[in-house]
DNA sequence: CGAAACGTTGAATGGTTTCAACAAGAGTGG
DNA sequence: CCACTCTTGTTGAAACCATTCAACGTTTCG
């Protein structure tokens, strides 16, 4: 008996382990504190330490690093049941800043909390870090896209990527899905210019593959964008963590 | 009193946290399974599961990730005292491979013996832990390098940040280091063409900033390399992990 | 000696950026 | 309610950075 309003973070934990009630209940309690932020202004800044993570359960939130010539470089989006800051907790290592997209319901997850729940379940705690890994798998993949596919690829792939991420907590389809990035993010995240993005864009949908427009993705052929970004989501769709 | 010959990785994490007797002790115990491999033939390849982790004492590794169309990305370089493989013993999910640059040295560790080496002491566990995350930062750093650094200050970039590793463990300095990589590692890394990378290489050299000639890295001109690279060190300099 | 790997250079091509201008909608304050 | 600004999107033309293709030199190694 699932409940009856799943948060995504259990959503997408329950498609790839079937977790205890007790565990079910323990993840419940880690979504207590709950938070708001408004688009635009930081959860947190570069340099910033002490922070906590959270639990993305409404709108969208990009993790970038500003340089020294304020060029941005968008390293990573949160999409609803996604982590914010895990490492930050478990490792301490955060220099880059949080920024929501839209306007963002998250639940504070404080690191002692964690802890608790981490010693309570070691099977949701596997789940946890596995859900990390696969993160880090996405960063990697993201670098690769960067330094190795031209921008249409680079493109194709991105959506596509976004795509699993949003269907895996019932976001999104092979139909499409609602994306409030704007296309200053397409191009701080994969290394573009906003104008080049445009372009890139509209080739896209001139070649009747995707249209990016109003804040809603639409796949019109999606096996051929799976062809023209060589898109593989081995590193998406793992068999999920070693639990016995 | 520190070992006669302390190992890089010894080395290295005492550069950040003074250990005590038992977690040295521990810490060597831990180099126990000496390993060798010969340049060019894959450590670990894409997909495979099941892989131990290694602490590499000599040589140089490079990570990667190859394409369907055959380009190469490579994500990072392990250089001794690095950890390899760290991540896929403790949360599984190692899709690139493993190349040797050239013929390697390395301590095999088994996951068993690594979980009974951080339960004994749980120190060492946070400051090894610690070092992954330093690992994590550089591979963000790398892609906000490919991502919206030009050529130049890439290369620049790079150069600098592996002075910096191989500085901690004391195989280079401000004015250069050994450096046993092709331009075709270069290029991979950076994600330019081979030829470009001759190309950025003469430049800099012809600036009197750096050379790179015959496995050996030479800074003629430090500062002004930092300069054009906007080196900040801040990912790499922390103050080291929070122990109590 | 021949092959293979690495490095080097030129010329042509092309993908991307930059600059510039304009359009449309949202929000703001008078 | 209407100017006004700000954000976002759109398009063209010129400039530029980087790639590709091609050729050649050097060294290493079997």
């Amino acid at each position: 008996m699932t409940p009856l309003a799943a948060s995504p973070l259990t959503r997408k934990l329950s498609a790839f382990v079937a977790l205890s009630e007790a565990e079910l209940a323990v993840l419940a309690r880690l979504h207590g504190r709950r938070r708001s932020f408004v688009a635009g202004r930081d959860m947190a800044h570069q340099g910033q330490s002490d922070q906590a993570a959270f639990i993305l359960s409404a709108g969208w939130v990009c993790s970038y690093k500003i340089q020294p010539d304020g060029t941005r470089q968008i390293v990573d989006f949160q999409v609803p049941g996604d982590f914010l800051g895990l490492r930050s907790v478990l490792l301490r290592t955060s220099d880059h800043s949080f920024e929501p997209v839209v306007d963002v319901e998250a639940a504070e997850v404080l690191t002692g909390d964690l802890l608790e729940a981490f010693a309570q379940t070691p099977r949701l705690a596997t789940a946890i870090l596995w859900a990390a890994s696969r993160d880090e798998a996405m960063v990697v993949e993201h670098l690769v896209g960067i330094g190795r596919r031209e921008a249409g690829a680079r493109m194709a792939h991105f959506l596509l990527e976004l795509g699993s991420r949003l269907a895996l907590v019932g976001m999104g389809s092979k139909e499409g899905y609602d994306c409030p990035l704007t296309q200053y993010h397409l191009a701080d995240a994969l290394g573009l210019s906003a104008v080049h993005v445009n372009r890139v864009l509209r080739q896209l949908r001139e070649s009747g593959l995707v249209t990016f427009r109003d804040g809603h993705v639409t796949f019109h052929d999606y096996s051929g964008l799976v062809d023209l970004a060589e898109f593989d989501p081995a590193y998406l769709d793992q068999t999920g963590p070693l639990l016995k």
